[in-house]
DNA sequence: CTTATATCTTGATATTCATCAATTTCAGCT
DNA sequence: AGCTGAAATTGATGAATATCAAGATATAAG
């Protein structure tokens, strides 16, 4: 494993406040991998042998039932997935696919289990990242149970400006049909909530978005902390 | 606190491998307490004061956004809820009310979290809680996104069935009304849901339920333990 | 036992959303 | 620059679900 990856590894909340010698144990058992686009990495039932953790690139968990297929939540670099099956020798509960080609460190999950007994500081570090992780899953059913499918784009586009340090104008960075997936509705119906936000100040042209009228976007989304903001 | 009611606590998978020295520690703070039924014990965007152990009763747990209303889970006894706003010390996500006469145990989020701190296997605990908790919420989001809501019905009923023993006939034990918010949709189409479930092999009469045909109901709920099995 | 109130059901209708088919636009490749 | 295939849009239609308005049933209080 390469010193610069190491670091930014050990950067990340759940490892930042673990023993030196614990972090230099799961290293030892670790190795960094190079996907390309569109490869499963983990499929839902399987057992979770690894702890993954994005380096580089960009991955989407997904979930079927019945020949359906929905996109859950996109991971972003640095961070990690699939914790809680780690951590409960579970399977997944969740497939996961490369968006892009990307670089994953897979983390033995035994020797995960085995530091988290060991070390207080790392099972802290868990415990916070797992109450984060569940928070935002009861957001994401906030968000498909109390709102329309334009009212969640509406929304989803206020958090995306907020992740693009406000600007009124930021690139989507993301396949419409998969954001369409991830909003819980099809690409056409997607399509056609961006243009019902034509007059609530949004211009999507291809894969820029600009808010051309900030107050109104709002007015219409009626954001709430208690579903969009990712750390409430 | 009657002993009773401490017993009852001290068995619950969260609190029985603490140390005894502990466990009394968050005791002495504890109290517990009666409240009606339709009271609202908490209130979404509320401070986490209290970790919150139901006795005896029932609650729901609710959010509301822009008027509307949307039930997110009942609380059965014995068991605690909120427990991640509590360790994490953040407003709350759901609002909870009781749904009839209710017991409940209150002990104070800030002892909680200190003994989180001092108790390892207070805090294992709390990692297995945590992570069956976010399993559960991305069962329910699968459950949400992948299935029609006749669907969402009929796997319903096969996991209340599976509560019940796994009896042919049993109770639904829960108003209508709330549980079609529980499923996402509303009452009467939850009635004509159940009317389009008649052909699968259920009748239907007041709150009893009976699985008239095992097989046929199976055949067209496909349920799937990534989803309802809550021990997976 | 009866009244009163809320819940559940049913019917009619409107809205939201999905599907299918046909273009159009875009991105990658040569 | 021009070809190619995927993605996005658009239009037409249909299915799923919500809403509104009565009735029917149940539940609780007197």
């Amino acid at each position: 494993m390469p010193d610069s990856v190491r670091e930014e590894i050990r950067k990340l909340h759940l490892f930042d406040t673990m023993a030196e010698e614990h972090f230099q144990t799961l290293m030892r058992g670790a190795f960094v991998q190079t996907f390309p686009s569109q490869l499963e990495l983990i499929t839902e039932g399987g057992a979770s042998d690894f702890l993954h953790v994005l380096v580089s690139g960009s991955v989407d968990l997904f979930s079927e039932w019945k020949g359906r297929e929905t996109s859950m939540v996109t991971v972003r670099p640095v961070s990690t997935f699939i914790l809680a099956a780690t951590i409960r020798d579970q399977p997944y509960l969740m497939s996961a696919r490369t968006l892009e080609k990307s670089r994953i460190a897979l983390i033995p999950s035994t020797e995960v289990r085995a530091i988290f007994d060991a070390d207080s500081g790392f099972a802290r570090a868990v415990v916070t990242e797992l109450a984060l992780c569940y928070r935002s899953a009861i957001k994401a059913q906030k968000d498909l149970k109390l709102r329309t499918s334009p009212e969640r784009l509406a929304n989803y586009l206020l958090r995306a400006q907020a992740r693009a340090d406000r600007q009124p104008e930021f690139e989507l960075g993301f396949e419409k049909r998969r954001l369409a997936s991830v909003l819980g509705m099809t690409p056409e119906h997607l399509s056609r909530a961006f243009k019902g936000l034509q007059p609530h100040g949004v211009i999507a042209s291809g894969t820029k978005i600009r808010i051309a009228d900030q107050a109104k976007l709002e007015n219409y989304a009626r954001p709430n902390p208690l579903i969009d903001d990712p750390n409430t």
